[in-house]
DNA sequence: GCTCTTTGTGTCAATTTAACACTTTCAAAT
DNA sequence: ATTTGAAAGTGTTAAATTGACACAAAGAGC
């Protein structure tokens, strides 16, 4: 039985309980995921940044330290998914072994909670430290194999966010302040992995408020310019949080 | 640091991971849910039926255990909520004092993974065992209080419940074999807490194929007795993996 | 047979949806 | 200067869906 008396919480890592942050960014033509190569790992096998917690650490902020640490992302809002916890989810040789070399008790069951945010890519240049050797924004849908059970976490991630585009404004987070409701339009289309009908998202888009358009112009295109649009934030954020009973595509 | 290694961790729990269930029953006119009542407690003070895992569960199998060991319930599919981790959770003196004569390490940190449920009140007699004294449905919104941070898994619950009703059909797990449209009605109008025009919801079931009429009445009754209705099983199990894209009320 | 209680039913106007094609504007190439 | 390629932008229509709304029918108990 583990019996111990902690001195220094504050300092502690709990074997026992990890998080893990899923980032999808998107690079106004498809949806990429954040992804670290972890340092003492051979070849490159990409996993999501993630680490232990601390024993005094609320998990949102263990989320967002683990994240700041692995990849420099700070100050994101994260959601939480859910835990994840299969006790056989090492089944990969490679990740026993790198826990062997970074863990205590590499051996300890691990339950690990998972957290997915959207971010504009632009805004977010990955820095490698810690102990991820490189952090890379890859394409969601060249994603086939991740360490641990972070590919499963990716697909809840992802079916997650399926949900939640038909009940919340999205986009604010993932594109560019000022953005053309192309873009906007190619955004939906990439997370619902399906084709919408321009006409028709348009009508939506622009019945729910949420977007203004601007005096300006696209420019230095070589094709007619398009409109710019911000997101009226107010509205945006009233409809964040009360969000809307039909919004289906 | 912790560093002993673990001999029989089958038998062992882990201090820093507990499970939480949510159950709801529907007694055809109001919606409870179970909560226990912890021997060592002085009064009465409800909480969920919760408890740590075993190193070498599963997280879905420990819910199950957990809640068989406190409730006696079996064989219930539970759905997982999310991970609730507040380091100050404790901040009742009844639970502090609870832990202390339970658990082996009291102050660990615990992070709970919370379940949820739908079930038929008549068919889950609660038996209070392990250090449940007594447990109980009681009606939700007479709750006001709970232990630890049950009350907000509790609001949690609530939200994802009223969520997943326009999403995927709900009933077959509350509402006996055979039932009527009123009570199914009630059954919308207690999770979503707010009145549903009888016809307008009658019309959108039937559109949805989910329920058959039998040729059967209510009988008995001091007023005009109800056709009675059973789930069409297979349409139902199909919407429930596929969900449905509107459903709004 | 009267009363009480709950069941069961239809219409209409307004809104929302899905399907669908052609013109405009710019830059780059010729 | 003209052409070409590429994406932007725009409206109508038929069908389906929504929300609002009121009264007759059936049984039990008296």
């Amino acid at each position: 039985m583990r019996k111990e008396i902690k001195k220094n919480a504050a300092l502690e890592l709990n074997p026992n309980v990890s998080v893990d942050c899923v980032i999808f960014g998107f690079d106004c033509d498809k949806l990429n995921v954040l992804v670290i190569n972890r340092d003492g790992v051979d070849g490159v096998q990409w996993a999501l940044p993630g680490n232990l917690i601390y024993d005094n650490e609320h998990l949102d902020q263990a989320a967002n330290r683990v994240l700041a640490e692995l990849t420099g992302l700070q100050h994101i809002y994260l959601e939480q998914i859910g835990a994840f916890g299969d006790p056989n989810r090492i089944s990969k040789e490679s990740d026993r072994s790198w826990l062997q070399s970074i863990r205590t008790q590499p051996e300890a069951r691990v339950i690990t909670v998972a957290y997915f945010s959207l971010v504009k890519m632009d805004d977010y240049q990955p820095q490698a430290s810690s102990f991820a050797k490189s952090a890379e924004w890859i394409p969601v849908n060249e994603i086939r194999e991740l360490a641990f059970d972070h590919f499963d976490i990716l697909q809840t991630a992802k079916f997650r966010l399926k949900q939640m585009i038909k009940i919340r404004p999205i986009g604010f987070n993932l594109l560019p302040e000022k953005f053309t409701l192309s873009q906007l339009h190619k955004l939906y289309e990439s997370i619902l992995e399906k084709p919408l009908d321009k006409r028709n998202f348009r009508r939506k888009i622009q019945k729910l408020n949420i977007v203004m358009s601007l005096e300006e112009k696209q420019s230095g295109v070589p094709h007619k310019p398009s409109q710019l649009f911000m997101f009226d934030k107010e509205h945006y954020l009233l409809l964040t949080q009360n969000g809307f009973d039909n919004f289906g595509f």
